[in-house]
DNA sequence: CTTGACATACGACGACCGTCGTAGTATCGT
DNA sequence: ACGATACTACGACGGTCGTCGTATGTCAAG
């Protein structure tokens, strides 16, 4: 009874990629998620079956997803969200990096990556309904 | 000549905490570094003098920060300025978590720590600003 | 009943991370 | 001149990360 069944750890670069496929695939196997995962990279940086395997029992091990063994092939599901992982790592990031400004954040990530004019746009829109909230 | 000097690698947690004590203090010794971090932990967490000698060791050997000896006490400072640094994490981390959505992560950022009334409108002049250079 | 295809379990390994103790060396104050 | 003080260098250690090979179990087709 030391941590409470609500943590879940900040998940590393493996894990977080081994996440993104669930969250695209939904609840899926062990072969599911290492063939998406390699049709995404080259041939060079591709990972063994055993290893994305072992990775999946290390994430259930520590929370980060859910394991169902009803079936010989288990299947494995995110237990959070992607919304919720996200924006975990936002503040994270926020507070170990800018200092909890969300203002730094925010231009950080549009001088990274030049967004578009239409994607501005639904970024003014968000703030707005942020605005609403804080009202 | 494997890697061009121009590049630094992402710090590690502890290395990023350094980090922000050097862009906050300028150039500075191993005991300015060690003393200000201290100051800022509790006592539990405090970290040895050699420990933060060690790592400010590593760091140069990354090229993470500069050192300079002429002194007996070597005076370190960071390679990258911390909007350079912030530009890196804030666009890995856009990569890696958020599939390059600058939208998704000003959500994540925003939700993560409700902004002030006043930090949104400083967001929003950012946001024009950014529409200027894309015209 | 055997064999091949397909699963999971698990140990091991090299790399890195953060931490510290200890040794060695220069400098200063008296 | 010499002991105390202030540095740097460096090895070592326990832990985690990502990777994989191998052992073992299950099941269906022939």
């Amino acid at each position: 009874m030391a941590d409470k069944p609500t943590e879940s750890p900040r998940p590393t670069d493996a894990e977080l990629e081994i996440l993104t496929v669930l969250w695209s695939l939904g609840p899926a196997t062990v072969r599911d998620v290492h063939e998406t995962l390699n049709r995404r990279k080259t041939v060079q940086e591709s990972t063994q079956y055993t290893t994305v395997l072992k990775q999946l029992q290390i994430m259930a091990e520590k929370g980060l997803v859910r394991r169902n063994e009803k079936q010989r092939a288990h299947v494995y599901e995110a237990r959070r969200s992607r919304e919720w992982t996200q924006k975990q790592l936002a503040g994270d990031l926020l507070e170990r990096a800018f200092g909890g400004s969300a203002r730094s954040l925010v231009m950080g990530a549009l001088s990274a990556r030049k967004a578009s004019r239409a994607e501005l746009a639904e970024i003014r829109k968000l703030i707005d309904e942020f605005e609403k909230g804080t009202k």
